[in-house]
DNA sequence: GTAAATTAGTTGAATATTCAACCAATAAGC
DNA sequence: GCTTATTGGTTGAATATTCAACTAATTTAC
């Protein structure tokens, strides 16, 4: 009789995704950053190329628009992005950074590498490109 | 010079895991059981074994009790589970099955479990083992 | 044995998420 | 050129999540 014991990789990913939240919004409070965990991964698809439209980074995250609009939301709130109509097309919102929310990069970037770079810093490098793959696949598929 | 275009596991975990929410929330609307991804899971630890107190169910799952106790309300709104005090401790509430929850096992376990299956079946087992691995040693790190 | 500390659960606020319905702007079809 | 379809964004409802403050029950310390 063959056991199988393995957890669901589903259970795992949820039980891993809900602590990275956790720490990391831990950390930023730490460090008086007043930020979420959401906040910093749709800030640094910004601070990587700035102007995008809110479609664009609800595909590149693989979530609602709706979400997408409140995260805006609480980001514009915080005065770090502001939404500028798109003179070609006018339902395109560009999103772009303020002079604060481009100061804020060079505060949250080192921060989130560092802790980032540290969950990880025990598995190997073939297992992190099995998991690569394996993560990538799944997306993938249920794309 | 080398060039690191990597992923991060982090973000790849927040994609995957928002895709097999959608696609298992779609999929139980589809065969009309009215339940979400994350009832689901609470409900499979509890067809597991039945009676575990809440604080049980949040340190298995890595989340705050509050979550709980909201996703308990919500199995319990749907006549699928029920809080029991404890005789011995008062302050515990065990988590029961009635007939209807435990009816539901049936429907539920076969329609996920395919669906898990067929999501992971593109990867090898080795693959799936190292990215276990990882997983269970972030999930470990974070903890 | 009573006071203090701990543990389990609930509640309300803030954020995140999806969905469906909606509005506005543009593109396609005829 | 109009009508229709599509696309981008917003909104409100329902659920999920955490945190901090709270209540109630039990345990620990003296």
């Amino acid at each position: 009789m063959t056991m199988n014991n393995s957890p669901r990789v589903s259970l795992l990913l949820s039980q891993a995704l809900g602590l990275y939240r956790l720490r990391i919004n831990a950390l930023l409070i730490q460090h008086n950053i007043d930020l979420t965990s959401e906040m910093c991964t749709v800030l640094r698809i910004l601070w990587k190329k700035e102007g995008r439209k809110q479609q664009e980074l609800a595909d590149i995250l693989c979530k609602d628009k709706g979400s997408i609009t409140k995260i805006i939301d609480n980001l514009e709130k915080r005065e770090l992005v502001e939404r500028v109509t798109d003179a070609e097309d006018a339902r395109n919102k560009n999103i772009v950074l303020t002079a604060q929310g481009k100061a804020m990069k060079k505060k949250v970037v080192p921060l989130l590498d560092g802790f980032l770079d540290s969950v990880i810093d025990h598995a190997s490098q073939a297992d992190l490109e099995a998991t690569r793959r394996v993560l990538t696949g799944i997306i993938q598929k249920l794309k």
